[in-house]
DNA sequence: TTGTAGGCGTTATCAT
DNA sequence: ATGATAACGCCTACAA
């Protein structure tokens, strides 16, 4: 096989229209589905389509039109973290999903520290309609420009709620780890800790604050809290540390399923039984919950309806429509054997 | 906060050159980067860039330079299973990392049977300079027109081995396998079985003819075997399958980590322990590998490193460059507790 | 070193 | 309903 060149000078719409006998207006309409355009060129304007496999230019396209038919899906570098992240996987899903219905296509960006400029100059650079940012934990209101020159919607709220963002939409947080630490009370136990999320991170503080308000309108204490960064290794970490501080811990509630996990395995090597020593509930209910052993008991959110959520909401946004600001979809707990 | 309209015209190219006073191509030649222009110049034309808050609109940059500084990732919309795959999500992290010491931007295209059309257009409407193809088990030769078009790395060899795809860079599946049989018959089992992946996808069925090959080099039966679709599922189903068609079983090779924690949970119910009653070895070495109980044996493969050659290899072929049509890294067998 | 001018492939505004 | 003809924002010979 030969070296190719990828140069075979794609077929444009000028050359369309001469093919079809017809002006590059009339090919551009019947390209953009405009209605006066008669039934016989439209079928002459296919067919020399179909016969130069002509396929429209979009750089040309959104120069002209100022479109762009893209957005983007900015995901923080802690991509290592994040991708990785069930929870995360199922978002983009749901955006995917949403999406297919629409001829929006969606760019994701993995923001390293490294490329931030590049990410900026993306979005700023006219290549996207609007923009999807999830979770982002920059200490600096890096997004306050973008969200001047274009529609964003984000993913969770903002860790500085002070600035107040244009629209986000999240899940109920709080009130999951509150229905988490009630499970958990309602069950008997009475030395319940936490192995809590990272707070630099909304949901990290959110899911700590319900757990800790419940706990304590329970007037039971809660000072066995220890800190994770979401990944399975850390909240394994977490867990020894916990049953070192006070062996006598018989519930735990993990601010995520993957730590959850990391907690089983600690609490195994303890020697300890679950839910028969520590029960543990979780947060996500992820791919890996019901098949855990035993299947955990952990706050189901509607990952995929968020993407969805947010792809919607951003598509309204760059249609002009006006939209609630704030959307929050609601959590629930699914009880199976951890707890 | 009132309604923002987002359309504060963003600044041109022409702008800056007023405002700088020196001609639209001295502009283009200081964004570009051009060693002939005099310092001073520069100095003006970026303040003015500066102070303008000027970025360059790449639909017109792409347009005349007919470059788009981009590439794709393409992942199939068995999304639900790829996105969630921790395999997958650190090859993409791998294409990022590679990306940041570039000028590319990578955009992701989750592709949908629905909106498979969507993706070809994406790809041969000048979106991109390449391709990155990951994992396709699409029957038709979807690509072949793609790649004729522009360069596209694929990810894993494409399942018609027939057509000579231009260049794949791929993991060593098959020696894999034979390693995780080969470590399960030094370890003195004899009823070996195997839950193995989709035999639409390349990684499944070299993954299980190493793992036949070798049992059957050994003079062992190779007729334990289900299929599981690489899910945590799937494995738990396949296992149990397995154990009640031949309760003597006493390991397992599963195609990868994921459904080998679905095995974990069918072992567990059956009563039966890991690994004295059933040794098990998984595939991929994922993140979950090492904090299961017990660890996990399992084969590594260099999923970022994977990524990342995918990424480097399509630059160089998008820069002109000649490359070796195929890339194959090696795989390791990384013994823990399970086997 | 810097400026001039034409063109990249479409869309969109006017006429017709 | 269809066709000229400007833009769209930038790059790039070519000229100065």
């Amino acid at each position: 096989m030969t070296a190719k060149t990828h140069s075979d000078a794609a077929p444009t719409l000028e050359m369309v229209a001469a093919k079809a006998g017809v002006s590059r207006a009339t090919v551009s309409r019947v390209v953009n589905g405009s209605p006066k355009v008669s039934p016989e060129i439209t079928t002459a304007v296919r067919e020399a389509i179909e016969a130069l496999n002509y396929v429209p230019n979009s750089a040309a396209r959104s120069l002209a039109s100022r479109r762009t038919q893209a957005i983007a899906l900015v995901v923080p570098e802690s991509t290592a973290r994040v991708f990785n992240d069930p929870f995360f996987a199922t978002l983009v899903q749901g955006v995917g999903l949403a999406l297919a219905d629409t001829e929006y296509t969606m760019s994701m960006l993995i923001e390293s520290e490294a490329a931030f400029d590049k990410t900026r100059r993306y979005l700023l650079g006219g290549n996207v309609d609007g923009a999807l940012v999830v979770s982002h934990h920059t200490g600096d209101h890096s997004y306050a420009n973008v969200s001047r020159a274009l529609p964003v919607v984000f993913g969770g709220r903002p860790l500085d709620s002070v600035e107040s963002v244009n629209h986000t939409v999240d899940v109920d947080n709080a009130h999951g780890a509150s229905l988490a630490a009630q499970h958990l009370i309602d069950g008997g136990r009475t030395r319940i800790a936490t192995i809590a999320g990272p707070q630099d991170m909304p949901p990290g503080v959110d899911r700590l604050r319900g757990f800790v308000e419940t706990l304590v309108g329970a007037g039971l204490p809660a000072d066995a809290i220890e800190y994770g960064d979401f990944s399975p290794a850390s909240g394994a970490i977490a867990m020894r540390r916990l049953l070192e501080r006070d062996p006598a811990i018989d519930a735990v509630f993990a601010a995520n399923d993957q730590m959850a996990m990391g907690a089983y395995s600690a609490i195994a090597e303890s020697g300890r039984s679950i839910p028969g020593d520590v029960a543990v509930v979780g947060f996500d209910d992820d791919r890996y919950a019901a098949t855990a052993v035993p299947p955990l008991t952990t706050v189901h959110q509607p990952s995929l309806e968020m993407g969805a959520e947010m792809a919607r909401v951003l598509v309204r946004l760059i249609d002009g429509e006006t939209v609630q600001p704030s959307t929050i979809l609601p959590t629930s707990l699914v009880v199976r054997e951890s707890a």
